[in-house]
This record gives C-alpha cells, structure tokens and sequence, in this order.
RNA sequence: GGUUCCGUAGCUCAGUUGGACAGAGCAACAGCCUUCUAAGCUGUGGGUCGCGCGUUCGAAUCGCGCCGGAAUCACCA
C-alpha cells in the first residue's frame, strides 16, 4: 500500500515547486506523526520552507494544506498551528490498511527470498567452567531476538555459538574436582552439570585463597603468595598437559565439558533458543596463525627480537597489538581473526552480528582494523553489538564468589512467581494442572524476557532481585494479558463476519489503526539499529492503546452490526501484530491467562 | 592518564534522522467490576532533561568545555 508520508513528501515537493518554483531535497520535507493533542494524523514541519515561501509560517501552511486536500483524496482535512501543518488521512485509506493483512508486513508471512542478504551472528558464546547467569541471559535474549527481527526483515540468519571450552578457568575447575570431587557426578549428586562444574569453579577460589592467606602468615609477600600457590601451579600444569594432549588430562576435560553442555541445553531449551552452529575455542584457537604469518611476510605486521608479532595500530590512534605470543602461540585475537576469516570462506556473509558485552568494545574496534589491514574487504562489514553489563544493586556480579544471579534459578523464581500471582487473582481455577503450568511458565517467561529487552542494550541496567521482575504496567505480562483478552474476544465473536464496512470509525479506531500502520517502520528500524528495545515498546504502546479501546467501547455489544464487524477486524490484527511482535522478541502469548 | 559509552520524575526506563507545553511504568494517594478477562481503566502530586557556553527560527537530541559513573588500554579470554 502507498505509504502516506511518501504521498506528503511528494505532493509537497509539487506544492513547492508550483507555488515558489523551487525543487527542494527530500530532508526538507519532514513528515511526522502528529502530537497527541492536535489535530491530525501526520505533520509537516513548515519552517524549513518559509526561506521559499518567504511568508510566515501560518500561510506557508495555509498554502501546502490546501494543495494537498484538492491533490489527493487520502488527505481529506488539515489544519496549521504555528509553523506545523496538520494533516487528516481519509478513513477509507485506514479501512484499506484493516482489509489487508497488517501483520504480513511482519514476521513469518513474507516469502523466502533466497537472495537476501546473509548474516551471521554469534551470541551466547558461554565459558565452560560455570553455569549460565543473568548477563548470559540479556546476551542470548538479544541474539535471538535481533535474529528473529532480522529474518522478518527478509534476511537470511545464521546464528552461530562460540564455546569457550579451553583455557585456565577451565582447568581450575577440573582441579578442583580431581582434589575435592571424589568422583562426583551430575547423577551421583542430582546436580545440572554446568552448576556441578560451576560448584568445583568456587571451591578452587576457595582453596587458592586459603594457600595464598597462610603463606602471608608465614611470612611471604602479598604477591608472591598470589602468584606462587600450590593449586596455581597446578593449575598451570594442567593446562601444560591438556595443550600437550596427554590423554588423562583430555579425559577429564571431555567428561566434564560434557556435563555442562548436557547444562547449558536444559537452560537454552527453556529459553527457547537454538544454534544453526557451534563453534568451539579448542578447535579455533590455534585459526589465525597462517593469516597472521602471512600479513608478517607482506610486511603488514611486524616481529620483535623476542620473536612476538604485533600489529602498530599508531595511524588509528590506538596502541600496538599483540598477535602472536614469542613462543609462536596465538592469542585470542589471532583466534578471532582465524574464525571471522573461516567464517566468511563457510558463509559468505554480508554482514557478521557479534552479541558480546561492552567490556570488548576495543578488542571488537581493534579486530575490525586489523582485518581491514590484512586486505579483508567484508571487515567493515562485521558489527559489534555492545551491550551494558547487568549489576546487582550491591555492585558487579562475581561469579567466583558466588554472587550471580544464576539463569535457571531466575527462570524457576519467575515461574514460581507467576504462579503465585495467578492464584491469588483467582485466574486459572478452571485449567488443568499441565495447562496452568503452561501459562504460568509462558507468563514468567514472558516477564524475564520483557524486562530485559525492552531496556535499549547499550545501558547497563541493574537488577535488583528482591524486587524482582514485574508483572503490572510496562511488562510482558501486560502485552500477554491484552494478547489473551483479544483472543477471548474474538472467541466470543467467532460466528461473526469481520469486514471494514462503511461505518465511521471513532476516534480510538483510528488511533489503533494508526499505530498498526507503523508496524513496518518499526521492524525495519528495529533491524537497522539491531535493537529490539523499539519493538518491545512500540507493543506496549499499541497494548496500552488497546486497553484504553477496550475500557472505553463494548465490540461484541457495540450497538450496531457494522460496528462490532469493523471492531472484530480491528482487534483481531492488534492480537496478529502482538503475537508476530512478540514471538520476534521471543516470548510466548497465552490464548487465555 | 588515553579511548569509548552512559547521566531524563524518589526508583526503573521511553523519547526514529534537531521541532509544537518532556512521556510511560513502579511507588503514594483518590476513584471505576450485575455488561466482551480489574495481570485492566481513570485522576492527583512529582522534572533547572548532570552543569555551562555555543550553533539554529527551534536543542533532552548537534559541537566544545567541565562534573559524576562505567568499561577498556595484558605474551587472559
């Protein structure tokens, strides 16, 4: 359908150009929705012509608003307060908009292009030495949901996993089990695995700081304490053996990532979310190498006596980089660089996604310029999605020392929650246990996942759990609960015809209508910004809009059959556009709560 | 110290490319269920948009300088 903002622009460019004979740019002609308080459906800001017109802005709008009205029959009235030209779309484009599918501009109806543009985008990318918490949760539900956002935008996504699986923290928790565990198993112990892994995690803090704590009493300094413990050099030593294959030390590794993969499956498939792949560090730490000694010998990079290989980031105003340890190892941007390249051979992607937290923003700006360096043209297409660290009101979450808000704890919590929530409202009496649990977990799920996307990612936001997440006003449940009463409705209405009909519509309808309108716009922009926070507040909005409708007019009881027909049809794309909107930010809508 | 990001109501947050008196929710208070689900709706109070200067017809939004907070600047990942 002809978008009426594009119909403004033009029309007004003709306006301009008959009135004052001048061809203006587009940037020009700013068409806006119109304020609440006025009059109007859409604006146009007149001030940036009066240098044209060179008459005041109550005449220049004077003039454009009577052009438009005998242009086209989609404007039917205007009004100008000030420099702002009002602008009343007829009611027969608004029914148009109902009679078609509203949400087909959305998710899941729009055909597979099979030319569309590839991305690929990583998120969760989880360490293997402890269980999933709070931060793994904005992260993963911004990855699923900016993949969803981009896939109804007609891109084809690729979501990818990179496991961190190797490395120190790893074999401090292998250590620790060996020293302490006595063959404890998730079965033995009734314990997920990641959280079993995870328990070892905090007990070799433990030992390590008791080692360093009485080797100060006897007498060694603070550092060398710090650095010379017992269960450190261990460490160390395991890590020696696990990089030199030997097979005990392997074994172990296999088992107890294997725990915690069997973990983080529970918690990925509670949150609803899969991979199309997933990588892991144990295979992709030694990419990077060849590359890194390829841009060397092209003189890109540079060697020091010691045999290192940096990177002078000088002519970007940053530092020298390290890429190659003196040993001839890589670090962790020589993997970087060595995966973006395979995945790119793999994908040919058009554009790379990375979901990691906004404690990387330089190691993701100095991978960019050194892949940029190295001759990669696709470089300045990989995108950084930065986003704030989740904190407890008391500070920083700290896994070590236990003082993280742990994934599945908080999803069991949010269930429990909307349990008790249901049952003092009386609401689900009449349901089965297995259907009561179904809503219950889609209303805290719903909840969680509100509560986390509808804050714009770039923020740092605190988590306080004693609070707690909400369930009234801005909230998923809010969205739900809207979602549910439309479906109820409609129920009701099921027998009745849903058609646009010839009545006027009221004020509140078109408001609706009007904000449906949008929709597009706001996927798109959405999908451009990689930020799903727009989304989750255009559907509160729309929600909040809907229950004032509701409140306000009866639609099954309206006085006239038209009316409830045109009310059905109304209500009934709100409740298609909720739930595509919502499954785009992956939270389920109940048909009853 | 360098770089990047953030600072809007008591609290949590909105505020598309600068535009009409800065908006929600929570919390507080006061109302609305014999009528489609009250997890809802309505109303009241609450703001020097961190501070200052500048650009502009117009600044929460752009620029500069301060103040406050966060992250980062490893032969860790």
């Amino acid at each position: 359908m002809q978008r009426i903002e594009d119909l403004i622009r033009t029309l007004s460019k003709e306006a301009v150009k008959a009135a004052w004979d001048v061809s203006v740019e587009e940037d020009v002609l700013q068409v806006q929705k119109t304020r609440r308080d006025f009059e109007g459906d859409f604006t146009l800001v007149v001030f940036p012509l009066l240098r044209y017109s060179k008459s005041s802005p109550e005449q220049t709008g004077e003039s454009l608003g009577g052009y438009l009205t005998e242009q086209t029959d989609l404007i039917s009235e205007y009004n100008v307060v000030k420099g702002f030209l009002n602008l009343v779309v007829d009611q027969k484009y608004w029914k148009q908009l109902l009679d078609s599918d509203l949400s087909a501009v959305g998710y899941g109806k729009s055909p597979v292009d099979t030319d569309a543009s590839k991305v690929m985008i990583e998120f969760s990318s989880p360490n293997t030495n402890k269980p999933l918490h709070l931060g793994h949760i904005r992260n993963i539900l911004l990855g699923h949901s900016v993949s969803k956002i981009l896939e109804a935008s007609g891109l084809q996504v690729k979501k990818v996993n990179l496991v961190n699986d190797r490395g120190i923290h790893i074999c401090k928790s292998m250590l620790a089990w060996k020293m302490k565990g006595k063959d404890e198993t998730p079965e033995s112990s009734g314990l997920k695995g990641d959280h079993l892994v995870g328990k070892y995690y905090v007990k070799y803090d433990q030992i390590y700081k008791e080692q360093v704590k009485s080797a100060i009493q006897e007498g060694v300094i603070q550092k060398e304490a710090e650095e010379t413990a017992p269960v450190l050099r261990d460490a160390r030593e395991m890590l020696r053996k696990w990089e030199a294959d030997v097979p005990e030390v392997r074994a172990l590794w296999q088992m107890m990532n294997t725990w915690v993969y069997d973990g983080f499956d529970q918690t990925y498939e509670r949150l609803g979310i899969t991979f199309h792949k997933t990588y892991y560090e144990s295979d992709t730490y030694k990419l990077g190498k060849e590359i890194i000694l390829k841009g060397l010998s092209e003189g890109i990079l540079y060697q020091k006596e010691d045999g290192s290989v940096w990177a002078n980031l000088e002519d970007e105003g940053l530092d020298h980089k390290l890429l190659l340890r003196s040993d001839g190892t890589s670090v962790y941007m020589t993997q970087d660089v060595g995966t973006a390249h395979q995945r790119y051979s793999e994908f040919r992607f058009d554009s790379h996604v990375y979901v990691v937290g906004n404690e990387q923003n330089y190691h993701f700006q100095v991978l960019a310029i050194i892949l940029k360096k190295l001759g990669y043209d696709w470089a300045d297409r990989l995108f950084h999605l930065s986003y704030g660290m989740v904190d407890l009101p008391e500070g920083k979450m700290k896994s070590r020392e236990g003082r993280v808000v742990d994934a599945d704890d908080l999803m069991d919590e949010m269930e429990s929650t909307a349990r008790q929530m249901s049952e003092e409202l009386g609401k689900l009496g009449e349901f089965d246990k297995e259907e009561r649990d179904r809503i219950n977990r889609q209303v805290g799920m719903g909840a969680l996942k509100y509560f986390i996307l509808k804050v714009d990612a770039r923020k740092n936001m605190t988590f306080d759990p004693r609070e707690s997440v909400d369930f009234n006003g801005n909230t998923g449940p809010f969205i739900q609960y809207t979602y549910a009463r439309i479906r109820s409705v409609l129920r009701k209405g099921e027998a009745i015809s849903k058609a646009s009909g010839r009545m006027a519509m009221n004020e509140k309808e078109v408001a609706l209508t009007r904000m449906m309108y949008e929709y597009p716009d706001v996927i798109k922009e959405a999908a451009r910004t990689y930020n799903p926070s727009l989304l989750a507040n255009f559907l509160y909005d729309l929600a909040k809009e809907f229950n004032q409708f509701y409140h306000d007019h009866s639609i099954l009881n309206a006085e006239q059959q038209d009316v409830v027909s045109l009310r059905l049809l109304l209500v009934e794309a709100v409740s298609r556009i909720i739930e595509s909107g919502m499954d785009m930010l992956g939270i389920e809508v109940p048909e009853r709560m």
